[in-house]
DNA sequence: AGGTATTCACATGAAACTATTCTCTGAGTTAGG
DNA sequence: TAACTCAGAGAATAGTTTCATGTGAATACCTGT
């Protein structure tokens, strides 16, 4: 009897091509970073010095999406924490702090408030002055003395929203505090970031900094083909299906997480296939589902105003003759009328202008400034998604609009 | 013909406004001793 | 008198609106040849 069952259970887990699928997805934490060695031996000289209780240069580091810079630093951190003698006379903390996380980003009071929630303090959601917020950060983590290291994740995002004061703050923050002092490492998917702040806190912050150069396609496949000989059962990859999740991912300028999502699903999709094995198709099948799940989970969780306004533009592309473009002028019009239908208030066409070109920034729509001399000057609109994903898209703004 | 000046239809920027959420404070109210 | 309630003052944020200024090039207007 209990053979029998042994037998059902082997037969779906062996049914699947996937061993352990957990290790694609992107919250996995790889035991060993490979072409990574040279970063996390900088960064842990950088660090060391908190092992004695000295206050460590701040530390910046540089790199596009996918290059394995959280998880060097996360590597990093655990390696400290893993050292620290708890017997000294200070305590140790290290926070990592992601700021573009929906709930953090923003504002320069909820980072506060995210930091104070991580090293243990309370703090309303809105209400109090800023200053006294400040106040209380550091009187929490100046209660007993240690050093803090606080880890940014892509401030950059930040930053470009509120101003650069904030970083300022921080770096200053040290001279408010007696007992503990605070080591900050920024993250940033920008490499011109920290040309572009007040030169004091360029100064303050950038002491020192790492760059991560994107994975070649070679570190690619490496990658990849470590990681799915635990992921996958044996013999279910296709020839040259890493190569080719390798290659997809390096155009698009080296992202490893890229690539291993591409491949995950991939294996998805064979599943979903009944094949047993990934095949070459299920990869580029992979990528246009990626792509398609990307822009219409965007466009589902837009507001109205601003699904009202892709309609616009949807229907007018639809309307139009071939390279016909669509102007600002136009969409605003058409947007006017179409309002009242769905009893909603009109805009502004400054409002509506900007909604355009934020469209524009997530890759919705392209756009471009053009000038037609006395007709004037007006942004040309061109739809950037493919003919299928705009029905699914149409539906989706016609549900929500009801 | 060649050179300025205008002009269109927006783009782009900054500031101000609105509604909403949440805290804090202190006056007024209540209930128990 | 201590505890409780509740309105009003402030803060902060998101999403706009208002006001002001900027822009590229087709077109209108000159100018001297």
């Amino acid at each position: 009897m209990v053979n029998d069952l042994d037998q059902i259970f082997d037969s779906i887990a062996k049914k699947g091509v996937f061993k352990n699928k957990s290790i694609l997805q992107s919250n996995y934490n790889p035991e060993t970073i490979p072409h990574r060695s040279e970063q996390i031996k900088q960064i842990a000289s950088i660090l060391a010095p908190v092992l004695k209780g000295e206050k460590t240069s701040n530390l910046f580091l540089y790199g596009k999406t996918g290059t394995g810079k959280t998880l060097s630093i996360q590597f990093v951190k655990e390696e400290l924490l893993r050292r620290f003698n708890q017997t000294l006379d200070f305590d140790l903390r290290i926070e990592y702090l992601n700021c573009k996380l929906r709930k953090v980003s923003d504002t320069e009071y909820r980072i506060l408030a995210e930091l104070i929630k991580k090293v243990g303090g309370e703090v309303p959601a809105t209400g109090l002055p800023t200053e006294s917020v400040y106040a209380k950060f550091i009187e929490i983590i100046d209660s007993k003395k240690q050093i803090l290291i606080l880890i940014l994740d892509e401030i950059d995002q930040t930053v470009k929203k509120i101003s650069d004061g904030f970083l300022y703050n921080l770096t200053r923050l040290n001279s408010e505090l007696s007992k503990t002092q605070i080591c900050i490492v920024g993250i940033s998917n920008d490499l011109t970031f920290l040309d572009e702040i007040d030169p004091r806190v360029r100064s303050s912050l950038g002491e020192e900094e790492i760059v991560f150069p994107p994975y070649n396609a070679l570190q690619l496949q490496d990658i990849l083909s470590k990681r799915s000989e635990i992921a996958f059962n044996q013999g279910v990859l296709e020839d040259g299906v890493i190569a080719k999740c390798a290659a997809f991912a390096a155009r698009e300028h080296g992202d490893a997480r890229r690539a291993l999502d591409l491949l995950r699903i991939a294996g998805e999709l064979a599943e979903r296939d009944n094949s047993s094995k990934v095949m070459l198709k299920h990869i580029d099948e992979a990528n246009n589902k990626i792509e398609k799940d990307k822009i219409l989970d965007v466009i589902k969780t837009e507001p109205k105003q601003f699904q009202i306004v892709l309609k616009s533009i949807i229907d007018l592309n639809e309307r139009k003759k071939n390279d016909e473009l669509i102007f600002t002028g136009d969409v605003y019009n058409y947007y006017q009328d179409l309002c009242p239908r769905y009893k909603v208030e009109v805009l502004t066409q400054r409002r509506v202008s900007d909604i355009i070109q934020e469209f524009d920034m997530l890759g919705i729509i392209n756009v471009r400034v053009i000038s037609k001399g006395r007709g004037g000057r007006m942004r040309e609109i061109r739809l950037a998604i493919s003919k299928n994903i705009i029905e699914k898209a149409k539906h989706i703004i016609n549900e929500t609009l009801n």
